[in-house]
RNA sequence: GCGCCCGUAGCUCAGGCGGAUAGAGCGGCGGUUUCCUAAACCGCAGGUCGCAGGUUCAAGUCCUGCCGGGCGUACCA
């Protein structure tokens, strides 16, 4: 399964034989040269100078002299201070394309994982608010991690954890109150938030309605009944909200745990934790000083016994430790609370639990709005109404590709559903986009790049699977793995077999940095070997996969089967949708 | 003040283990469609990799210090 890396050490051990270092130093050294007309793979002779004693250059040409091929690899060559190896393509690719062709959409598992739970905690948002666009990143960071990790044969728990509990609620409680709210089960989610913004703001003129609220959320705790009879309904509401806008994005979980179901254990762990004397009270709130983890003391429950935050956070890792014995616990919350985590581990560690060490926080930048008036950029701020809507963002993406659709319909037959077709590229390009950089970059929130189906985009990607789909279905014929592997001598056909065979290390690597966006740069790249392969057959008919000669289709059809697969695949982690015909 | 994140082409970003001329996309300019789907492809223009030191045969990549932006820093989540 990790063919060329084999390769890589089978070099490595013919030249270890004539050089003062072992295997696994020199696979660390080589590496793969700028373009393969140079080779496929290069060892820089620089550092081996210091060993011989001798000018990069001639140990080059020592070594070509020396070293066995070994299988597999064609040729050495000296290239100046590199010494150069040229595989043997047909080998090469006919192995690569076998295993996928036998694996079909298993390639790229693995079973390192197996036996092993990665808990993932995703989703996540506050009840009664709006889903806007910076709920997106959690949801669809953790599930693309969550299937990374099921593929490399890990069993995954995911964990929608919304935060129906705080003194939020008690704000919330309090404007029904004070504004006579006559109905408040018959709210929406939008009402909710309106209510919430307009008393923050009445708050910010009458500092004694912030103590009314910590009173209200006070009564919830207490287990009041007209405050937890509104509490109730207001959980509701927000529920039923984000099983329609995670609905629409197919983002699931294994279990919705809310903070709200952890309150019973609060007390008991507020005990533990004196009794073990690692909290203390200061100023009336109970809180566990770290000083000597250099960070700031982190507080578990308030001067007026509410609980915040951290005392649910707390005992909901224990139970999820309980549950599943993790061997990994994934937090994918935004950057902004890399503190609340730290603190969490560091209490966790306190409390003598050696498993704290298993918890990673996978945070993700900012989106940031830019004023249209003065150009620059800031959180967006619900209070001031700038605050864009999930469900208002993948509605426009759907409309946008529907548009887009019609521009091309004659590619469908009459039956073709094409309303669910502009979901996929619509709710697929929002998904891409947010997937496709670096998570832990701030991104500045614009419509126009977020809704772009051209250029290293996910209709892009997709667009290169149906093209795919598109000629295997036209060759009408079956794809058999026994073909001549040696009639593909284009360049372009070695470039493609070559990046096929490292889709393996890109899920690898996904998984080892919790960074999705390595499998959607391995797919752009693809994607991009593909497009310039699949265009030079436009204008020559000999190029083409469906080209005459049939022992060469079969062996042209058997790569484009391949790539399909992986793109599939590829676009399957990302959760994003692989349509047939766009 | 302290902690963490970011600073690569006009814009948005890639650049595992330091290595051969720093790569894409968008935008700009110029081409390609009797079509294996132009949501594509090809070419041109565009970069003192924030600044200054240091380590190294070799630094966008590692270290230190600055500068700029962001987030956090006890009763929010």
């Amino acid at each position: 399964m990790r063919h060329t890396d084999s390769i890589e050490k089978l070099i490595a051990g013919r030249l270890a034989r004539h050089l003062p270092l072992d295997e696994t130093h020199l696979a660390g050294l080589l590496e793969t040269p700028p373009s393969p007309e140079i080779g496929d793979y290069g060892l820089p002779c620089y550092a081996l100078s210091k060993y011989l004693h001798k000018a990069p250059n001639d140990i080059a040409e020592d070594l070509r002299g020396k070293v066995e091929l070994p299988e597999g690899v064609r040729e050495a060559k000296a290239d100046g201070p590199y010494l150069n190896f040229f595989l043997d393509r047909p080998a090469v690719t006919a192995s690569v394309l076998k295993l996928i062709h036998g694996l079909g959409s298993a390639y790229g598992s693995d079973d390192v994982g197996a036996g092993k739970t990665i808990v993932i905690d995703f989703g996540s948002p506050n009840v009664a608010k709006d889903l806007g666009v910076h709920h997106l990143p959690s949801a669809v960071i953790g599930r693309a991690l969550y299937r990374v990790y099921e593929k490399l044969g890990y069993r995954c728990a995911g964990i929608n954890f919304p935060g129906d509990w705080g003194t939020s609620f008690g704000s919330l409680i309090a404007a029904v109150e004070r504004y006579d709210v006559p109905d408040p089960d018959a709210l929406t989610v939008s009402d909710l938030q309106e209510l919430y913004v307009r008393y923050t703001r009445d708050a910010a003129a009458q500092p004694e309605l912030l103590q009314t609220a910590r009173d209200a959320f006070a009564r919830l705790e207490q287990g009041e009944s007209r405050a937890t009879a509104l509490w109730q309904a207001f959980r509701q509401i927000g529920l039923e909200e984000f099983d329609q806008v995670y609905g629409m994005l197919g983002v699931t979980f294994d279990h919705v745990n809310a903070e709200s179901s952890y309150r019973e254990q609060i007390d008991g762990m507020v005990r533990r934790l004196l009794d073990q004397g690692v909290a203390i009270e200061s100023a009336g709130a109970l809180i566990v000083p770290l000083d000597d983890e250099n960070l700031p003391p982190c507080m578990v429950r308030k001067s007026d016994g509410t609980s915040l935050y951290m005392s649910r956070d707390i005992p909901a890792a224990e139970h999820r430790w309980e549950q599943f014995r993790f061997e990994k616990c994934l937090y994918v919350t935004g950057s902004e609370q890399s503190l609340h985590f730290k603190q969490l581990k560091a209490v966790l560690k306190r409390m003598g639990y050696e498993w704290a060490d298993r918890i990673e926080h996978v945070n993700f930048g900012l989106i940031r709005m830019r004023d249209p008036e003065t150009g620059k950029t800031r959180v967006g701020s619900t209070r001031r109404g700038e605050m864009v809507l999930l469900k208002d963002l993948l509605q426009e993406a759907v409309s946008r590709a529907r548009a887009k659709i019609e521009e091309s319909s004659g590619r469908f037959g009459q039956d073709a559903d094409l309303d669910d077709l502009a979901a996929q590229v619509g709710i697929g390009a929002v998904v891409f986009s947010e997937l496709s950089t670096r998570r832990t970059r701030d991104v500045i929130f614009d419509w126009d790049s977020m809704l772009d189906f051209e250029g290293d985009t996910g209709p892009y990607v997709q667009y290169a699977h149906a093209r795919l789909s598109s000629i295997l279905r036209k060759a009408e014929q079956e794809v058999v793995d026994d073909v001549d592997f040696a009639l593909l001598t284009l360049p372009e056909e070695w470039v493609l077999a070559r990046h096929l065979a490292g889709f393996p290390a890109a899920v690898r690597r996904a998984a080892a940095e919790s960074e999705p966006s390595v499998i959607a740069t391995y797919l752009l790249e693809l994607c991009a070997d593909f497009s310039s392969y699949y265009s030079a057959g436009m204008r020559d008919p000999d190029r083409r996969v469906l080209c005459p000669a049939d022992d060469l289709r079969a062996a042209r059809l058997l790569l484009v089967d391949a790539a399909r697969h992986v793109i599939r695949g590829g676009l399957e982690l990302l959760g994003v949708a692989a349509p047939e015909r766009m």
